[in-house]
DNA sequence: CGCAGTTACTTGAGCTCTCAAGTACTGTAA
DNA sequence: TTACAGTACTTGAGAGCTCAAGTAACTGCG
């Protein structure tokens, strides 16, 4: 007994598919060739940049950036052969691991938000009326804790 | 000059983010575990199956499916592999190549379509009102077209 | 204490995606 | 008619992601 789609569903649900495509690859885009990394990378930065003492332990910091253990630690990999995140055990509990912004990582975050930014406006926030984006918002959040 | 994001703009951002990535990766696991899929390939079955004939030219598929011709040639080879799809020279334009659903592929998409249907309203519609459906979709087709 | 069972994280293989470059054909205009 | 720009598509290399498996450390219960 599937429920299939009523076709006003269809129209909505393939809107849904393109728009969110079209906002994942313009901000990825401008960020590979603005600032020479993926989405994923500049919201760890972020998420760092935010933590207390810019550190977070792996899996609070997969917790912030809605990723799995394993993106995260491939990612973090990554981002510390640039210099840009460096690694430390945890006192308290000697299976985890801290994630430590550096300076350069900092620095590296600092450039890229203002392009990011206004990609963000651009893609999402300025097509949209006041209220859409607030009817946005209760319809993102509704789904996320779904 | 940034302009950076208010507050409740941020809010809604994060969720926003928060919200598509669960939806895509929610997605793309169900149809990985259950068909063996990932949810771009379904998109190429599905429109190729609404075809005239079950026929595309690549570029007229590429646009359907929001796909750059640089990934839906990887990815039509691979369902050319799975005998899911074959090509065909475009009789008009050398240049050209067809897509053509094959049975088996029919065969694929049919199997498949139930469960994911099935995922798209457990984690798109069912959490979500009528009235705020309707909204999504007028905010969506503004981001898409904007 | 001791040893399941759980948690935290890493690693490697396989796969998809992107970007840049390459091939082949088409349309146009001198 | 023959260049030459543009279009259609493919290919290969490099990068990130997923899944499954592996290691190490903590936890709790007999």
């Amino acid at each position: 007994m599937t429920r299939w789609l009523e076709s006003d569903e269809q129209r909505v649900w393939r809107a849904f598919l393109a728009a969110t495509q079209r906002v994942q690859e313009e901000l990825d885009r401008q960020l590979q060739r603005d600032s020479g990394m993926p989405h994923t990378y500049y919201v760890v930065l972020a998420m760092l940049s935010e933590a207390e003492g810019r550190t977070l332990r792996m899996s609070d910091l997969a917790g912030r950036v809605n990723s799995s253990q394993s993106r995260l630690s491939h990612a973090v990999a990554r981002l510390e052969e640039r210099g840009w995140v460096r690694r430390a055990q945890c006192p308290r509990d000697k299976r985890g691991n801290l994630a430590i912004l550096t300076d350069a990582g900092f620095a590296a975050l600092k450039a890229a938000a203002p392009g990011h930014v206004e990609a963000v406006r651009q893609v999402l926030f300025d097509p949209l009326t006041p209220e859409q984006v607030r009817l946005l918002g209760e319809i993102c959040t509704a789904v996320r804790d779904s």
